[in-house]
DNA sequence: GTCTATACAGCGATAGAC
DNA sequence: GTCTATCGCTGTATAGAC
């Protein structure tokens, strides 16, 4: 594990805050730029335009919703304090006063480019498909208590800590995020 | 009630209809001055530039929220009743694939100029006003029944609304918000 | 892989005629 | 109240030298 990282992943870091805290269309490759130290051209060579730059941002970001829920899962039993490590998962950007990148994406969607789109659906079905699965596994083993679909709590839960976060942002309060996801949970015991 | 609306309201139409789509950054007056038939420089006479434009919309949009719970209220008095008629006021522009004012605004915060962004936190203060005390007469008289503080209940209701609107659009499916909706209502049975 | 230079479209905004 | 004309700036993107 090397401290330093290729140019490529600089791009992708800097490009991704930018993303969360202004959207898609609120930033350009002359910000990116400047975080990065480097010219304009030099961001087309390695993301050829804008679409190219935003597939490889929303990859990135299920390829690491995927290693962090598949290494949640292989620590953590309860299903109860999965949930909760899950909420650590969205309570970072929320801190900083931004919110993740799917939220961004989705409030962007009508300008998105037909692949980042399809790229936002597998993200938020993957979130929705572990939600499920952990929620059924919950309420079997008895650390869970619900009524109902897991199917629709999922959506539930998804949709509450989207909303959260975008009630933190507006009023600069994180702590709007972590009490909404707090009574989420709570609804579960 | 005449049919014909004056220019600025008509530009105000059509602006709202731009935001709630692409996001306040996402359109510019040469979008509106098409639909509305006019050049751009006479949609500056009537709004000199966009943070003007931006602020009579989230006025106007602050004041049709507090007319329409108004009316709901009066002409509605089982609490749950309240409740299911708020949802519907959130599920036009779901239906249009799009999102309401508040939720585009609330992702492009960042971007907005002081002035929207205490406008769109009142108009979510007016939200969570309206949804506690809903919530605590309900209880009270025993049309809802839930455990714990109305106020969390009321951010939570809040937030999976908006939520349920990105999920919704993201996957193009109006049934996902109208699902979410029905969840949240249907846990303070 | 990064640079300089540049093309070209779109943006918000203004001046002044009608 | 709406128009034409125009300004200055920023955006994405490319060509070609190093």
């Amino acid at each position: 594990m090397t401290k330093s990282k290729n140019t490529s992943e600089t791009i992708l870091d800097i490009a991704q805050s930018l993303v969360q805290e202004f959207g898609f269309n609120g930033f350009s490759y002359a910000h990116i730029a400047d975080k990065v130290g480097v010219k304009t051209a030099s961001i087309h060579y390695h993301f050829p335009n804008k679409e190219d730059l935003g597939e490889a941002l929303i990859v990135r970001y299920l390829q690491r919703f995927v290693a962090a829920t598949a290494h949640l899962d292989s620590v953590t039993k309860n299903s109860k304090e999965k949930l909760r490590k899950y909420t650590l998962l969205y309570s970072e950007p929320v801190q900083d006063f931004c919110t993740c990148l799917s939220v961004m994406l989705a409030s962007d969607v009508a300008t998105l480019p037909e692949k980042m789109r399809e790229g936002l659906a597998r993200f938020f079905e993957a979130n929705l498909t572990w939600l499920e699965r952990v929620l059924d596994e919950g309420r079997r083993e008895g650390d869970l208590h619900f009524e109902g679909a897991s199917h629709l709590r999922a959506h539930q839960i998804l949709a509450s800590f989207q909303g959260g976060q975008l009630l933190a942002r507006s009023f600069r309060d994180p702590g709007k995020f972590h009490r909404i996801a707090e009574e989420a949970l709570f609804a579960l015991s």
